[in-house]
DNA sequence: GTTGGCACTCGCGTGCGCTGAGTGCCAGGC
DNA sequence: GCCTGGCACTCAGCGCACGCGAGTGCCAAC
């Protein structure tokens, strides 16, 4: 175990590397921390924290910069979560206050977090799976061409056009769409499945078919892979990684740009709770040299998706798990009241 | 005007850059293309060609480089749009063809743009204003809350959430939905605030500040600047940008997270008709060393959106003008089949 | 108008030495 | 046993000089 200094050096380590992105000297430190002891005492420290695998020396002549470890230590052990001021509060909030549709909220919300945290910002939309079903809509476009519209209670809107192996009278789809909201208006998404299975039964055998279709596609919605959406921006501060970029910042924005990539990356995450995962913690190569901290969010104590940052290893943990989580709270206000 | 060997010469020189990324010099011109002179003549020909400014010296000793000007007069003159081969046409209709919706239509056309040119591809919804009402549709959620959803001839689908002024029974709702499908259903979006400017008159005192409420919201959705949206892919290409690019790729990436900026730079390009943008050209600062090419698309002769990519004035523009139109053509297709 | 020749320019890569921040180690002190 | 000042050592980065070579402009000859 380490002692407290040593945890407090790391500390130090770690606040002034951040703000300085320049490896950091024993010297340099006691200058400024009050640590209270020599810049040779620091040394032995640091000699220790390497051993340890805390931190590490970029070249021989050169200070410490921390390791993964070494962030993963500070981040559990050492750094509090900074909370927001009350400007800051108010300000999230009204920004988030004017949004109009569900789009616009999650577009808001990605545009806020990067502009907070200064870093790539990912919002997923409201899980379907997760979410209550408001309503089920059903639009005869053609004879044999219907549309299906689902509405969730966080205000997620999803269509499907449907070609109908029969046509389908109107009062035949009046009557699947009163059965089917009957059965799952109000209920979770994750029910629908049964809640719907016998429903062809209900119909004449003319239109089974197109009842099934319908159920079918309904289902599909569901699929997982499917039904995930997220939003990412703030991409234009990936310029701010670092000196040696173009290598760096390639495969992070291809991982952006796979949303999979991304959607299992918030997928592994803590289900509800923040969760920070650094450098090599990240499954994804590409992401190895950034860490990713995300946070569920609801309108109530249900997360139904998540939001998130991507920024370099190197970053402000306090200051952007704060706005991570306060963003996450407000937004599941917002969510709550529409 | 400029001898045909000389256009000859410019044309070799765009061609040479755009491979090779550096400036080209007159030897290597002369032996990497048989213009059958020697190159003191080639030379003699580039002394012009720089003092009516359509290439460039980066460097006293370096080769040439084309300026904007160069590949203006190379994109209007020397170069044509190079079509697409066989294969790479079945492919792009196999992969578009996969869309379930409007959304996945847009985002597979987005990854497809980006994935043929190698750079960053730009896709614009249907346009509200420039497409047909195909139904509109409002569904009571609570007794004083309405959603309108909008639906598009082209598969786009809009919603907003109302609050009522007051409560509005079921029955005015079917009236308000039936009245409102009888106009506009099958007309022009544009049309809309004037079919329906007088509906609220034929309804009751006490339904008519709801109406009027839903018919604002309506025409809300409609305003410029709201309306638009559009979907970006690729940033990864932009990478391959050059070797300086932490400060090319910094204000470029700004500019594609300004939806505005970017509907603007559309919206200034020609109307349907393919237009390449090059450099300067461009009125927004952040890319004044990137081209864009973009040309509209639609399900029929009209276009109702525009789509494009932005890569560096240092581009394959035939090839990229090729991928473009072909992929507006297809991507209009599916609309239509929709 | 074209061509070969020639002197000139200058960006770029290479090698070298210096500087200074930072280190590890050690002997002495609390 | 832990802390501290001193000291020799390392090495990345910087500035500088140098030479190479691609590329140019100009000119005289064809």
């Amino acid at each position: 175990m380490l002692s407290e200094r040593r945890l407090e050096v790391l500390r130090a380590i770690v606040q002034d590397y951040v703000g300085t992105e320049e490896p950091v000297g024993s010297k340099a430190l006691t200058e400024r921390h009050r640590l209270g002891v020599s810049p040779a005492t620091v040394r032995n420290d640091m000699a220790v924290l390497e051993d340890e695998g805390y931190i590490a020396q970029p070249h021989t002549s050169a200070g410490r910069i921390p390791t993964d470890k070494g962030y993963r230590l500070f981040v559990d052990k050492l750094a509090g979560v900074k909370p927001m001021t009350a400007p800051e509060r108010r300000a999230i909030q009204n920004f988030l206050d004017g949004a109009v549709d569900l789009d616009d909220v999650v577009g808001r919300t990605v545009r806020l977090l990067a502009q907070l945290t200064r870093q790539v910002a990912v919002v997923q939309y409201p899980s379907l799976t997760r979410s209550t079903v408001r309503h089920v809509e059903l639009l005869s476009l053609a004879p044999a061409r219907v549309m299906l519209v689902l509405i969730t209670d966080t205000g997620r809107v999803e269509q499907r056009m449907i070609n109908c192996p029969a046509p389908f009278g109107e009062t035949s789809l009046a009557d699947l769409r009163a059965r089917l909201n009957s059965r799952v208006a109000g209920r979770p998404f994750a029910d629908v499945p049964q809640l719907v299975q016998d429903l062809p039964e209900a119909f004449e055998a003319e239109d089974r078919g197109t009842v099934s279709t319908v159920l079918s596609t309904l289902l599909e919605t569901l699929v997982e892979e499917t039904e995930e959406r997220l939003m990412i921006g703030g991409t234009a501060n990936l310029t701010r990684f670092g000196h040696d970029f173009p290598l760096t910042i390639r495969p992070v924005l291809e991982a952006l740009e796979e949303q999979v990539v991304l959607l299992k990356l918030l997928g592994e995450a803590g289900d509800s709770s923040m969760t920070v995962r650094i450098g090599h913690e990240n499954a994804y190569e590409g992401l190895n040299s950034t860490s990713v901290v995300s946070v569920g969010y609801g309108s109530g104590g249900e997360a139904v998706a998540k939001l998130g940052v991507v920024g370099p290893t190197r970053m402000d943990y306090p200051g952007t798990m704060g706005a991570v989580r306060a963003v996450a709270r407000y937004v599941g206000q917002i969510l709550a009241e529409s």
